[in-house]
DNA sequence: ACACCCAATGCACAGGTGTGCATAAACGCC
DNA sequence: GGCGTTTATGCACACCTGTGCATTGGGTGT
């Protein structure tokens, strides 16, 4: 059923010419006469003709294709990274692979192996956490790789990475909480991802000590280890959002929104009014954030932006130009989750 | 720098035989004796060879891989759908380029035409519209085509589908609030996804009929057509619930959850009591919906499912196995924005 | 008229892999 | 030991495209 499709030879046959020529003709290649070039493209045209990018890819070494890993595509964080990737890969002519790993160390170490055989031009990689082995991987496949959003252990010869600046992120944050009046903020965070869960505390005990506002080890929570981190984000917050409030603050912190939505949860089972009683503030802007009671204000990061960088210096990469990692500053954005203490 | 990679001509070279043993070796041929076979597999982990899938593609005439047309990722059901997708391709041996059309026509026929050059075994379309020369265009490719919750105007050879039953999440959301004691039951839709709407409309008129719950013109409204659809949905619920409510009805069932969002906000506004004085259900089960406040009722559409089905069916395309297409059921899910009128 | 040059085209190979067929070696059988 | 049979391997081609080099033909200059 499925009859072969139309090659060059093909189209050579029907116009009395060698494949070369054929070839040439619909490059627009000038060695090639005028005449003999429109009426190749014609014949090509009119004979359903499509190029074989494989047999391209095999002769020119080149796929015009790359791998992007990332835990998961339904994690809305991920999928605005992606939307950015896409958007500069499509305007480049490159086509993209994506893979979700689940943050299975084992399934990235699959997905890059089915990369390498693919042959990509390269590699973009946004997980959460990546092991040393993971790495050294990612150097046996002699592509550039960027990574987006974490931290590499290592430096290597073709790693590169675009990264959000959750120090200044979460500073931004805290410096809003002390500008209205607080003077008693908690930070409640996570421990499953460490190393973005350390750099915001960073950046929140660097507020504080900036503004000479006191700190307290009873205002800072960390939730404890869980596996399934999406659904447990919101209910770490809505768990331990009373903790703080017992020890007496008057605004929180939380490592992302997902947390903060929890903490809104938590506020309304024990009747604690958010922002009156209690101002919180999320990180990441995620698209929930605006719609749920009140609106959360957060640090947003820009998603989109951060896939377009990382896809145009993997771009870069390849082209063989010289490249250098980027930071990307988050911005605050105020909604109606916080206001002046009582 | 970027050193050719190693071929098993290469290794062919290194073991003393002809390229074509280490072919056969590599994939297990009995035709090669077991000694042989042993030490070539040695020599080519030793020498990290990595099969170049592109040549094996264009020898075979099969590249493992298969194309996903949606609107956008960044939308969180298509992101599901994606994860079904990803799931069992990756099961298969399979990877999937994704290209996001944002509804554009041209975009649509560009990402056709690129997996076409790209030799896709196969193609999944989910996209709101598909329009006539669109599915002409599919239909040149001779490549199998399954369409995710879209109806196809015409029936093509190659085309199936899998889609959810609108009609009858409807009747199971109009039902459960005829259940609830709600006899002045609105209707709040759209116009810009002209198919689904009808659907879910007719939806809701059988389910009226068959209690012999009366109707009213005046308790449907349709949101006039926008461009940006997304953030436009909770706009449109947001505006236009006050009509109803007007109306005099005690329950809306809305086209999706954005829109019943924007209902949501539109009630606060208004200092509408949900679900004391207006029940509201959503259709979709976004993410989104739990959050909000009150939680939201809402008709779940299975997404994962959608994409695994989606793609199974693909896969039994591409194998030559008979298939035909499925509906697959949505469900209520009761939360906490619907109760009994008072 | 002849040498020369330039423009246009074809030949042949390369890229990496899989496989039908031929070939060679080994083995069993009488 | 010759012959037929099985087993193991190599040869050569195919998949489709791009390109260096050779070739051809026509035009130009003297």
């Amino acid at each position: 059923m499925q009859r072969r499709a139309v090659s060059i030879s093909d189209i050579a046959k029907a116009a009395g010419v060698s494949h070369s020529t054929v070839s040439r003709a619909l490059r627009d290649s000038p060695l090639i006469s005028a005449a003999v070039r429109g009426r190749i493209q014609a014949i090509a045209r009119e004979m359903g003709y499509m190029p074989n990018e494989i047999a391209q890819s095999l002769q020119t070494q080149r796929t015009r294709t790359i791998g992007l890993v990332v835990p998961s595509i339904a994690d809305p964080f991920f999928a605005d990274v992606f939307d950015g990737v896409e958007q500069v890969a499509r305007a480049a002519g490159l086509s993209v692979f994506v893979s979700a790993a689940h943050n299975d160390p084992e399934q990235e170490m699959a997905a890059i192996e089915t990369f390498h055989r693919r042959r990509v031009d390269g590699v973009l990689i946004s997980s959460s956490r990546l092991s040393s082995p993971f790495l050294k991987r990612l150097n046996d496949i002699r592509v550039p790789v960027v990574l987006i959003n974490m931290q590499a252990e290592a430096q290597h010869e073709h790693v590169h990475s675009v990264m959000i600046d959750d120090r200044a992120g979460a500073c931004a944050a805290v410096e809003h909480l002390i500008q209205l009046g607080h003077r008693r903020i908690g930070y409640l965070g996570v421990s499953n991802r460490p190393l973005s869960n350390q750099r915001r505390l960073a950046g929140y005990r660097e507020a504080l000590q900036d503004a000479g506002v006191g700190m307290n080890d009873d205002w800072i929570v960390i939730a404890p280890e869980e596996d399934r981190q999406y659904r447990d984000d919101v209910v770490a917050g809505e768990t331990l959002v009373h903790v703080l409030v017992e020890a007496g603050v008057t605004a929180i912190f939380c490592y992302n929104d997902m947390v903060a939505i929890g903490a809104l949860m938590g506020c309304r089972e024990h009747t604690i009014a958010v922002p009156d009683e209690l101002s919180v503030v999320g990180f990441d802007d995620n698209h929930v954030a605006r719609y749920v009671t009140p609106p959360l204000t957060t640090v947003h990061q820009p998603k989109l932006e951060l896939g377009k960088q990382g896809m145009r210096m993997l771009i870069d990469l390849i082209d063989e130009r010289d490249v250098q990692s980027t930071m990307l500053a988050p911005t605050l954005v105020v909604r109606a989750s916080t206001a002046a203490p009582r």
